[in-house]
DNA sequence: CGACGGCTTGATCCGAGTCAATCCTGGTGG
DNA sequence: CCACCAGGATTGACTCGGATCAAGCCGTCG
């Protein structure tokens, strides 16, 4: 069974439908699509390897990682539910993805995909567009990881993760603080106390670890700056 | 006419040819494309500015760059002599774009570029796949912003460099220290430091402050590991 | 209940930033 | 041809934000 902040994050069949952007793309996962569940840290693919599956998000929450040698890591993305992830055209994943939690992801074959796009410039569409946000999303984070102090990181985060998860100024994280420190280019003892700073000047307030409300919104907008 | 380091980075039409990917894309780029001049820092187009057109470097260099209200600033990417930029098909260019030193450009309407793509799915997939590559350098680049030292990024950026412009182990830079700084994540002084410190350990070579020869690939290699 | 994993807090350290002089060096004009 | 100048680059002294090292704390699950 999922857990309850799985079931939260809007999994039905009618929710998912709803949470899809609408396109020929949604209706390809959803016809050719064969659903597979990965536990909590389960390696969905590794780094290096052929990329010959396209992913999309049907429940759960995905990281996108790169190692160091020395074991130094960066995240550089979550996938929520309705992202597609493991597109790449090169045909090789630069990142490693796992699942953060127990994930449901719909299975769609590379070569599928793309003898639709040559016949369907809409698909072709799509599938660029897709490419084309995670840029933008990398590009931001770019500004934030080469010039952004601590807290104006956890802030930015903070305000990404209630847009995307579109739950208003409740954010429910699935990822732990280590997952946020490496999206973050921090530690975790610096994310730790910022949160804790946060809450202190009344930003923020922190019910659980995992469940944040964001109290000032116009104080993590000015830090976001 | 053209400064003394543009004819060296190969502009003539016979080697211009030769550095494009072989491709209809770049085929539609020598058709339609209209040629344009930047001088040294002119900005090509703005942030948030409507991308009505998608550009490909002929010769000289091009900065993508974002800035914080403060001033603060991150160098997205450098886009050289064969590389296409400001492919956005959101429609808004997310970054800004200057030319570094004396900059030509051919310039083509996004919209003739998609309308062919449309007919045309080898186009359409040329467009992702720049797409793509400018995603997979940003995904290094987020390791490198988040998890590397001022040693291993300077090491990683002259190792770029040296790949990209395909001119063995002398590197010619056309672009400043600040703009490798707001590249790197780091300051002039930190860059000019961190070059100083490769010079006495015998991996580089510093003719002058813009060319730099590449003496130890492995102990740079290393860095970048 | 007890143990373990994830989180927080405290003390200290250090790599890179900041502030402040110089030092080139390439371009200009005499 | 040389002296001068301006802007970029280097170097040095010192500071500081975030990392590191080291305890504890808390909540969950067997």
């Amino acid at each position: 069974m999922l857990a309850r902040s799985t079931e939260q994050r809007n999994s039905s069949p009618a929710m998912w439908r709803a949470l899809t952007a609408p396109g020929s793309l949604a209706n390809a996962f959803e016809l050719m699509g064969a659903p597979m569940k990965f536990c909590r840290n389960r390696e969905i693919y590794g780094e290096g390897e052929p990329a010959d599956y396209v992913y999309m998000v049907v429940s759960g929450a995905v990281r996108i990682t790169k190692l160091l040698s020395d074991g130094r890591r960066q995240i550089g993305a979550f996938h929520l539910p309705g992202d597609a992830f493991g597109l790449d055209p090169r045909g090789e994943h630069r990142f490693a993805a796992e699942a953060i939690e127990d994930t449901v992801v719909l299975i769609v074959k590379r070569t599928a995909l793309e003898n639709l796009a040559e016949r369907d410039s809409q698909i072709a569409r799509e599938l660029w567009s897709i490419t084309a946000r995670d840029l933008q999303r990398a590009q931001d984070h770019m500004l934030l990881l080469g010039r952004k102090t601590a807290q104006e990181r956890i802030a930015a985060f903070l305000l990404e993760m209630a847009t995307r998860a579109r739950s208003g100024n409740l954010v429910e994280l699935p990822m732990s603080r280590q997952d946020i420190a490496d999206y973050l280019g921090l530690t975790i003892e610096t994310v730790s106390r910022t949160l804790t700073q946060l809450e202190n000047s009344a930003a923020i307030g922190l019910a659980t670890s995992r469940r944040i409300q964001l109290r000032d919104r116009a104080a993590l907008n000015t830090l976001n700056a």
